[in-house]
DNA sequence: AAATTAATTTAGAATTATTCTAATTACACT
DNA sequence: AGTGTAATTAGAATAATTCTAAATTAATTT
C-alpha cells in the first residue's frame, strides 16, 4: 500500500492545485483505490484501510474520497442507487455491471464516440461529464484447448 | 389525471403480460408520470397523487413504480445517488442534468449511436440496458427579436 | 521553542431514500 | 356468502451518506 514515486507526484500536484493538503489518510485511500481496481465502495475502502491504518474513521474515508474526486484523481461510478464506487481510471471510458456477479468492468471507448454523443445535445447544453453505464450479463465463452 | 383510451389499453396490456393487475393506484401513478414529464421522484409523485387520491400511501407509490418499471411502462433515471426519478419516454434516449437548476432533459439519440456503443463491448458482454447521463450547465442564448 | 491559526480527522448522531413487515382491504372464483 | 390470492397500507427498519462538535495535526507567527 505504497504509491509509486510517479503517483506520489501526481497526488501532491493534484491536491495542491485545489489547495488541499496531501495527508497520510488521503494518500492511503488513494493508494488503496490504485492498488485493486475493482471499483470498491466507501465501506470496502474503509475495511481495507483499517488493515494498515487501523485508526482511520469512516467519516474520514468519505471526506478523503470527496477531496480525491474534487482534485480529479479518481472518479465516482454509480449504478442505480447502489453505493457509490470509486475508479482510478481517468481515461474516457464506460462501465459495465454484470448483474449476475455484481462485478464492474471498465470499457474503453474512443473519444470520437464521446464527441458523437455530445453532438446530439442542443447547442447551448454544455456537458461537464458524461456517464455511460451498461448493465447485463456476461456469456461464458466456449473454451476448447 | 386520466389516461387516454390509447394509453389505457397500453397500460392494461403491459400489466397483464406480467400477470399484474391494473389497479386504481397503478393507473393513477402512471397517469401522473405521463401528465407532467418532468422526471419526478417517488416523493413528488406521492405528493401529486394525494391531490386526487388522498388515501394512497408512500409504500404503495414505491410498489406501483416498481411494477410499472417491471412492465416496461416507465423507466428509472438516476444521477449519482440522488432520488430515483421516473420517465415515461420509452424511445432510446439519454438524459441531461442541469447542475444549476436541477432540471433533467431528455436527449434523443439515433439508435445507430447506441449500436456503436455496444460494438465496443467485449463480444461476450450482453447489455440489457444502457444509461447515458450528461451533466453540466445550459448557456443562455442571445435572443434578438 | 511556545502560541496562534487553520485545516483535517474523528466518533457518533442525524438524515434521507428506500425496503420490509404484518395487518387490512379488494377482487376473482367457487 | 366463503375462500384464496394479490395489492395496499402504516409504520418500523435499514443502509448509505452527511452533519456536528470536539480533538488532533500541521503550518505560521511571535
Amino acid at each position: 500500500m505504497q504509491l509509486t514515486p510517479a503517483y506520489k507526484t501526481i497526488f501532491k500536484k493534484a491536491l495542491e492545485k485545489s489547495s488541499l493538503k496531501p495527508t497520510k489518510q488521503r494518500e492511503h485511500i488513494f493508494s488503496i483505490i490504485l492498488n485493486k481496481k475493482d471499483h470498491p465502495t466507501a465501506d470496502e475502502i474503509y475495511t481495507r484501510s483499517r488493515e494498515t491504518l487501523p485508526t482511520i474513521s469512516l467519516a474520514t474515508v468519505y471526506n478523503c474520497l470527496e477531496t480525491l474526486v474534487e482534485s480529479g484523481l479518481i472518479r465516482q461510478v454509480n449504478f442505480e442507487r447502489e453505493s457509490t464506487r470509486y475508479c482510478p481510471n481517468l481515461k474516457p471510458h464506460a462501465h459495465f455491471l454484470c448483474k449476475d456477479t455484481g462485478a464492474i468492468y471498465d470499457v474503453d471507448l474512443p473519444p470520437a464516440l464521446f464527441d458523437a454523443l455530445k453532438m446530439h445535445l442542443p447547442k447551448n447544453f454544455q456537458p461537464e461529464q458524461i456517464d455511460i453505464n451498461f448493465n447485463g450479463s456476461i456469456k461464458k465463452t466456449n473454451h476448447h484447448s
